[in-house]
DNA sequence: GAGTGGTCTAGACCACATA
DNA sequence: ATGTGGTCTAGACCACTCG
């Protein structure tokens, strides 16, 4: 593990276990790079990757702060991919409902930018939080990516499958979300009535090569699409 | 202005003004350096800072390449801050329906950390997208920190005025969404049949020193509300 | 193996906040 | 005035990709 992943883990926990307020002022610079022995330059990257986090604030002149998210029913939008480890406090069962090879339509082409002949895993499934329906998800994966998927692995974390079986670096993703009336089949599927609202997110995850790998489709219970997004102004 | 500033600025424009495609591999890190006459560092400063924004990806060994957004009518949640800058190529108009002083509610007061007594500007403001309804905007801001506040600056940019006249250093901001059905005035208000769904988004935004300056309620046109967020897997 | 990005150092100097 | 974070350097060495 590297120095600065350490000591990146070593505040977080601090923060946690201590329960430390947001506002609360964290140790210098200087004295983190005294303390761990290690260049100014190595705990400013550890800090500001504690930043992107949105774990603390920096205030030039005066020092590393606490900064805390307050509504933790709340789903990171950031840190979204997949639910196995995002909500990993709730309840999250899975629901297989469809899994096959299909060719896809144009629609999912541009998006996962495949040619006309080129085929991908079709997966459906439906996530419950608590026992209530959360979302209906749809996920469209290359085949030249993922030559291999069965019940066993659509049933867990497909994310876990293709990192840590395949070797596959997953490296960024671009969410794309909007609010409409759910069709009638959506609605029964999340147990719902007719023409009740729903938030629709489309996901496109890329590998590390910057070649997309999944095109996903989420359909959320709209009693459920509680999301957050923290942000930096520089 | 910073070196590696100028140099984030140089590459987006390039970007930019070649219409580089998603994936376009861009100059290695010392080529750059050497360029700029400048220090390995400094290029990585620079390039982290656009992979922050999304507008590239790195992988190691291989490059640095373009990383572009592809739907460009969605509003992008984590440079957000307003509409004066974020929404910039729609024409956008503001209708201030309402503004005045106020001791503000339980809610307000949580989300500004505010005391009882403590005052507040509250402002009610409808937004435009190209002569449609876009969203009903109330916004709350501490007088200890917006002393002042007129008609003419609640029709413009209140967050360029707190900017750039009170000088105050807006630093971060936590933004939370949900879906729901409208009520039936916001429904009026929007230009939208009763029932209809609708996209809410609450945000706190605070000032470089970690205090909460503003805490907005934004209710969207669930026809308008689309929205994109960008990601990193580290 | 050559070339690429990533980590880390030790230190100079700058910009800012606070008292 | 002091202490804080931020910028920048020059260079060593590491980790990864790809031909």
């Amino acid at each position: 593990m590297k120095k600065y992943e350490q000591i990146v883990q070593d505040i977080e926990t601090y923060i946690n276990t201590n329960q430390l307020e947001q506002g609360t002022r964290l140790l210098s610079v200087e004295s983190y790079a005294k303390q761990y022995d290690v260049s100014k330059s190595t705990i400013i990257k550890a800090l500001d990757t504690l930043e992107k986090r949105g774990s603390i604030f920096q205030q030039r002149g005066s020092g590393v702060f606490v900064r805390k998210q307050r509504r933790d029913d709340y789903i990171n939008l950031l840190t979204n991919r997949g639910f196995t480890k995002e909500l990993a406090n709730f309840n999250i069962t899975t629901q297989l409902i469809k899994l096959e090879v299909m060719t896809p339509n144009e629609e999912v082409r541009h998006n996962l930018k495949l040619e006309a002949h080129e085929e991908v895993y079709y997966v459906e499934r439906l996530r419950n939080i608590d026992g209530n329906r959360l979302c209906i998800e749809v996920s469209y994966f290359p085949k030249k990516f993922v030559p291999y998927l069965n019940q066993e692995i659509a049933n867990g974390s497909i994310f876990t499958y293709i990192a840590e079986a395949l070797k596959l670096n997953i490296s960024f993703a671009d969410a794309y979300l909007h609010v409409d009336i759910l069709s009638n089949t959506d609605a029964q599927k999340l147990e719902l009535p007719e023409h009740s609202p729903a938030l629709f997110l489309d996901q496109v995850v890329y590998l590390a090569t910057g070649e997309p790998f999944d095109y996903s489709k989420l359909t959320y219970n709209y009693k459920y699409s509680k999301f957050f997004v923290q942000s930096m102004n520089h």
